[in-house]
DNA sequence: CGGGCCACCTGGCGGC
DNA sequence: TGCCGCCAGGTGGCCC
């Protein structure tokens, strides 16, 4: 699931358990993830103090206090849990601070990624140097955008979910987007007009920022519940609506594959 | 380099 | 009930 509003969130909730707090204790139940873990992993965080929690895509990074990052990514089915009253199958790292709260990390299909970089060099691994710009920050507008997909004939839905032209958008909120925009998937993306491609850049923003606004309430109910974070309902336009109306055209949403990835949207509302 | 395809894994769901 | 195929929010390697 975890798009960028997803990691986001989790990012916020992991902070008042992580941030200037030292990791008495790493567990890890299994030599990997979908990479090994580095050898080092342990020591380099048990008996450290993390100093602080960033996000990059769809990215955490944990700054320690020895110039080490611990990297984490939660692939496709990764989510953490807070002080989890029991076992689950699949919990495959922990956590535990100098508060003795347990931060347990879960991953049924294993995608998720943990490893290191030099605090200060993030941007020299190969996951970061040739990642696009944050799409919630300055840097993102039309003209960056036009940069960036005016020699692409891809379709547009395609180039928005490549992390090198905008960082940590994933496939629903790229079909969400593009519905808001009113721009069809199918579009080569060096073919948007510029006015669009604005439309397109407010609309990014405002299906991240929704979603986190409404990840934010959700953690909170959730840490009452099973302190479980990563995972959150959202109402969707189209994601996920295939043969449902479209409450604008009354318009049936359809699904169609690009990429052997599923894209949803209303022919009529996106041209 | 760009773009397409596939692998990596487990689990849930619908069809038969 | 059980088996089977298909699908899933991501990334990256390998191919042309």
């Amino acid at each position: 699931m975890p798009e960028l509003p997803e990691v986001e969130t989790v990012m916020q909730g992991l902070t008042p358990f992580l941030s200037n707090k030292i990791i008495k204790t790493v567990r890890l139940n299994r030599p990997n993830l979908r990479l090994p873990f580095d050898t080092n992993m342990k020591p380099w965080l048990e008996g450290r103090q993390c100093v602080g929690l960033r996000r990059r895509g769809k990215y955490i990074w944990m700054d320690m206090d020895n110039e080490k990052t611990l990297v984490i990514h939660l692939g496709m089915s990764g989510s953490f849990s807070i002080n989890p009253t029991s076992k689950n199958k699949h919990d495959h790292v922990e956590f535990i601070t100098q508060d003795n709260d347990h931060l347990v990390y879960n991953d049924p299909r294993r995608f998720g990624m943990m490893f290191f970089v030099n605090t200060g060099h993030e941007h020299e691994h190969p996951s970061f140097q040739s990642m696009g710009v944050e799409p919630l920050g300055n840097g993102f507008n039309a003209t960056e955008l036009r940069n960036k997909l005016k020699t692409k004939n891809t379709p547009i839905k395609v180039a928005l979910l490549d992390q090198s032209v905008v960082a940590g958008v994933g496939n629903i909120y790229a079909c969400e987007a593009l519905y808001l925009a009113g721009i069809n998937p199918l579009k080569p993306a060096k073919s948007i007009s510029r006015d669009r491609l604005e439309r397109l850049t407010v609309a990014i923003k405002r299906v991240l920022m929704d979603a986190i606004h409404s990840g934010g309430s959700t953690l909170r109910d959730h840490r009452q519940t099973d302190g479980t974070m990563g995972y959150f309902q959202h109402h969707f336009n189209v994601y996920d609506k295939e043969g449902e109306i479209c409450p604008q055209t009354g318009g049936v949403i359809k699904r169609i594959t690009q990429s052997g990835r599923s894209t949803f949207y209303c022919a009529a509302k996106q041209r």
